[in-house]
DNA sequence: CTTGCAACATTCCTGCAGGTATGTAACGTT
DNA sequence: AACGTTACATACCTGCAGGAATGTTGCAAG
């Protein structure tokens, strides 16, 4: 049973309704307002949390959005022995969820909230840029970490570069939440990941059985 | 020498004028009173010739990014022989622009305007999401078509889905865009045509010498 | 059990946004 | 040459945006 006042529960109410505001109308559209009544609190409580806007969107990135780059992308290669096993065990869990999902709603079929952030706002605002920058290389360190791992215990191809690899991949993940936006067809999102499966097992040395 | 009046040179240069804004603001982050004195014109010439901002949107994509679109990637494959040498020039005259572009300005380095528009307005807005959805397409169309023919002159392996490999294509195209505007290094670009560039080879029926 | 600060709520303010109303002058038409 | 329409320019209007100022209340510590 929530307290009368519970400020990390209201802080946390405030950046959930902001996350979700931010990724319907972007940051630009986004409405201090709407998320103030979407969060039922009220204008001075939100200023009381957050310096502005900006600070908001900051928090938005930091303590959402790093967090499930994380989950998604650096914790589940982190102990992997195979990493292209991982790496398209991850993909096989973004389809089941796709699939999962009503479009509409959710993580995926309205597009990648980091890649939302990254197209509007990384050339307006340094802040902005710099923690998307930060997102962005940890989720690229991550693959390329693990390709090397993999080519160290002989699982990948030696003569294949890594960082350009891993560039590659989420270049694929951004590139296809935002192109499957537009159209709202699962079979588009399928398509992509099918065929980078296909080309996360053309990685591995051995010709797979 | 331009005549005192001259609609569709107004007409044009607010279009022009309107395609940077929104490139650099995004959309709704876009001001009309900037461009109205960006293109040295008034807010009357503008709504003369465009109902509201939404039509003048519109017009951007319709008469802007569409044909950029067509131009790129429908015209250079529509009587390609070999579509594969077509797709990997394609890639070529991308990277070679990305690096006779100085950062910071240009088609490329912020970002695809296309994406950009997709991310922000597709969700909100059916007109958008129609005519994004229409530029995806023939661009996807335009792929898959290229891949048929390989297939039916024997250039392309036949056990590969032709639609499923323009998707992934276009994916990778915006979202190395997407993702390589956060960083604004051109190795990253770089990075995923290279890679982009083995997998079209990698497409061939004969493994090339 | 008071006192003081943190956690809110209320109210108000300024600025710019998109858009309209209206005025005026160039230009093709007959 | 007079006219009507198209192509603009000027001035203004309404609304909501982000945010500041100020008021009020819970709550923990002494």
């Amino acid at each position: 049973m929530p307290r009368v006042r519970d400020p990390k529960r209201t802080r946390r109410k405030v950046l959930e309704a902001s996350y979700r505001e931010f990724y319907r109308h972007g940051f630009q559209g986004g409405s201090i307002n709407r998320i103030v009544s979407a969060a039922g609190i009220t204008k001075g409580a939100l200023f009381h949390h957050f310096a502005g806007k900006n600070e908001l969107g900051y928090a938005v990135l930091d303590e959402l959005l790093t967090p499930a780059v994380r989950n998604w992308w650096v914790e589940p290669l982190q102990g992997a022995e195979n990493p292209l096993d991982a790496l398209r065990g991850i993909l096989k869990r973004f389809l089941k969820r796709l699939e999962a999902e009503e479009p509409d709603t959710g993580f995926l079929f309205n597009g990648s909230p980091v890649c939302n952030f990254a197209s509007e706002m990384s050339p307006l605002d340094e802040g902005f840029r710099k923690r998307l920058d930060d997102i962005y290389s940890t989720w690229r360190n991550s693959i390329a970490d693990a390709l090397k791992r993999g080519q160290a215990t002989a699982l990948v191809r030696p003569n294949l570069d890594p960082t350009a690899h891993a560039d590659f991949l989420v270049s694929i993940m951004e590139g296809s939440a935002s192109v499957g936006k537009v159209g709202q067809e699962l079979h588009f999102f399928r398509n992509c990941i099918e065929v980078a499966q296909a080309h996360l097992a053309s990685l591995a040395t051995a010709p797979q059985a």
